[in-house]
DNA sequence: TGACTATGACTGACCGGTCAGTCATATCGT
DNA sequence: ACGATATGACTGACCGGTCAGTCATAGTCA
């Protein structure tokens, strides 16, 4: 106890800066039941958390740091999160989750495999490869040893789908011809590694040598389809 | 705080554990020169933070369990590093350049590129995925983006050597008729793709998924030069 | 509708534990 | 015996997590 023992009357300025909400504009000051602006700063919180993250690594972020960034106390964070260790976790699940979800949904079955192939993995690429989201990749192989439970999440729902997915890809493809190598479908692997290389690439070495992976995918999708006849 | 202000005399028991030589057999007493033992002991101090910062990270490692690790008090750690920062980027390069010198020492020019590349392919595989070098490189993932002199030494001396020497093979493959796809030298990440990603599987999912890194290089292999005609 | 109360979201000073780095002291090699 | 080497107790900064207190908003009643 004893908090503030003198300074009955708190400085009323201070919360002043709540008011105009911190962030860049997104909400109409009035337009705010509670409920929405919990979620609203819960969002902010996994933003500057998910930022705090990538550039410290877990455990050099402090959470005074997360909390000044999302324009909240650190207290706040608390009442959403139980600890630092699982506001990692969920702030994995809430990022990870929707992007898998926009990739998974690969409707048209028209066209050839390559078609497919190449349609997914231009969204990939800007979905992932040089944004946020490709850094947040980078930062679970960096601390995935020391959070199993989100090395665990990471592998059922991004890595085992995206290996079968892209696994009954290629046996599509080798069924209709337009893949040689039949042994590539025990290793689809094979298939993103380029993309993987391509994140973890523009996360480390950007600066040093700047990649064109688009180009680079497309060079790589030659080599398993065999060069495309246009261009 | 009140740390023992009082009690000038230490015990006397307590340093007595020093004297025989915390850890396992591996010196005999007698026979080190000054500079011998204080070599062996910069080397155990080397493994033991090498297999702390794999396990923990470089923030949540403690200097006090790699000082128990190599069997040495804390402050002997400040007689060979600066701080723990700089102990960590002597690490690095302590462990990565005889790995580079030993796998760039590809004498013979005999054989095909296929060979060549093979050859090259097996001696990465027994030297680094896997192994505690493997892990390494992982955590040069992790730690590059709070480490740019590590992650410009990783480049220097890995990666733009690396890329270097996989063009040149690539372009002699492609002079010599085994390689098909010309594009292939403006990518040479594409070559060491799925060995990078083998290395960071088998940190991550290999007990989920194990992976026969060997078996997959050998199928990437086969896609690049063409299946072979001998197993 | 306007005044009055209840609620709980939010704050930030504080606590306690932790750990990088220091240094007085002890031991060893020559 | 004396400098070089090693030790580990100690310090002080730092940071995750707590909680008493505040106040905007929702709910209630006349």
């Amino acid at each position: 106890m004893a908090r503030k023992p003198t300074k009955a009357a708190t400085p009323p300025a201070v919360r002043a800066n709540a008011k105009d909400s911190a962030h860049a504009g997104n909400d109409a000051v009035p337009a705010s039941s509670r409920a929405t602006r919990a979620a609203e700063r819960r969002a902010a919180i996994v933003d500057a958390a998910m930022e705090e993250f990538i550039a410290r690594g877990f455990a050099a972020t402090r959470l005074d740091d997360i909390a000044k960034r999302a324009g909240v106390a650190k207290g706040t964070i608390y009442l959403h999160f139980k600890d630092k260790e699982s506001m990692f976790e969920e702030l994995v699940r809430t990022v990870i989750v929707p992007v898998v979800t926009r990739l998974t949904a690969l409707p048209p079955p028209a066209g050839s495999v390559r078609d497919l192939v190449e349609t997914f993995a231009s969204n990939f690429l800007k979905e992932v490869i040089g944004t946020r989201r490709g850094d947040l990749v980078r930062l679970i192989v960096a601390e995935g040893p020391r959070f199993p439970s989100v090395a665990d999440f990471y592998y059922r729902e991004v890595v085992s789908r995206g290996i079968a997915a892209m696994r009954s890809l290629i046996e599509l493809g080798i069924a209709r011809g337009e893949i040689r190598q039949k042994n590539l479908a025990h290793y689809p692997q094979i298939l993103v590694a380029p993309a993987m290389i391509a994140v973890i690439w523009q996360s480390l070495f950007a600066r040093h040598a700047p990649l064109d992976a688009q180009d680079m995918l497309r060079v790589h999708l030659d080599l398993i389809f065999g060069e495309r006849s246009t261009t």
